[in-house]
DNA sequence: TGTACATCAGTGAACGCGCGTTCACTGATGTAC
DNA sequence: TGTACATCAGTGAACGCGCGTTCACTGATGTAC
């Protein structure tokens, strides 16, 4: 093995490291530069070698959610389902996703309000750009072919504030427990309700015109 | 003075003291006994005689939290508005509120997703409750006279949710900036498409019923 | 291929600091008579 | 009202601990010839 790979493998035992202190409880805030270190295998001043503190380090995280995103998002495309089951799909999709990997949606569900200014605007930019996304498909699939293009991003933001909103209750959640299976029914009738509003505010919008 | 009355005011400044950090942009997590004590002029030990520790000072902001939260609703029920500026209403109130209570909010951000388990749960609490509450009033403004109690519930928690996940954005505003204006004028329009949704959720029910 | 030197990821000792918590205390306020 | 004692909010010294960061170092990997 090269030096790069194994200085690679090093900082994906840090990064791998702050994530499992998150998942055991830690608040990502609270955690020590030194207890990262310990559980990755090194010495604390090996931690400088790769980051520059334990923010740098959160920054790092916050771009591995955004691929996880991407990837997310690539999933919910292949499947082209009808309309009427698309929030229902979508939905048990994102928790797939959640469950599989826990400590990450964890650490945005903790940083998306909770973290320094730096980290909340690196997720909530993540978010952003997972929104814009969402948007574009919406339009692309002509559910709503008239609606303003700003609307549509304002709508695809409450969608994802819906979504990740429950995330920490998921979370909280056993998995396959009934409590879980609620969660997602209720997820899917505000997806529901977002759908149906957005049908008639373009007719709201079509209205106005004629005022 | 009685003794009683001087142990409140301490207690008083050691949660104001608490709150002052948060609003430095500390996070709550991450203040230590010792800064809450001194900000407060006391000595760290004389802390003990008040709370047990750090969260049962947090449980008791959220209590605090709460009673402002019943405040802003009674404020809310106060002015009897048509439902078409029902929204726009009761969005400019809460802002208004935030405005006034920036610590207080900046602390249920944070903590809402960021905390230790039985803060967030508290505050979870809280904002279930005025969920309920708001459920209870959209029943007896018999906007949607016909919906079912439980999905009622549903919407007004995806109301709550909208409006509590711009509150962290609002914060990060310098106040009348336009920005600001803009962050008021999308959830104000996220509002109207949840409550149109709801209006078509309710005949949803309805013909499902005929099927 | 073999040698001599450069690079640099990780080491380990050391530092000063603020932390939460303990303890015995002080002295003003409250209470019983 | 005055006195003697009890209460208890706040004091201040002390503790051991884990923290982030510095520094000179080691020795395996990489490179130039």
């Amino acid at each position: 093995m090269t030096r790069d790979e194994k200085k690679q493998q090093t900082r994906k035992s840090l990064m791998d490291s702050a994530l499992l202190l998150v998942g055991e409880g830690e608040n990502f805030s609270n955690i020590s530069l030194r207890e990262v270190a310990k559980n990755a295998g090194v010495v604390p001043t090996a931690f400088y070698r790769h980051f520059k503190d334990m923010e740098e380090l959160g920054l790092n995280l916050v771009d591995e959610l955004g691929m996880m995103l991407r990837k997310l998002m690539r999933s919910a495309r292949q499947s082209q389902l009808p309309a009427v089951e698309l929030a229902r799909n979508s939905v048990e999709l994102y928790v797939r996703y959640v469950a599989d990997h826990r400590t990450l949606f964890l650490f945005m569900s903790q940083c998306r309000t909770g973290g320094t200014p730096a980290l909340r605007s690196g997720i909530r930019n993540e978010l952003g750009f997972f929104a814009t996304e969402l948007a574009t498909d919406i339009r692309q699939a002509s559910s709503l072919p008239r609606i303003d293009t700003q609307d549509l991003e304002i709508i695809s933001q409450l969608i994802i504030t819906a979504v990740a909103d429950t995330t920490i209750d998921i979370l909280d959640q056993p998995e396959n427990s009934l409590q879980l299976q609620e969660l997602i029914e209720k997820t899917i009738k505000q997806l529901r309700v977002i759908f149906l509003g957005a049908t008639l505010w373009e007719s709201a919008r079509k209205s106005s015109k004629t005022n």
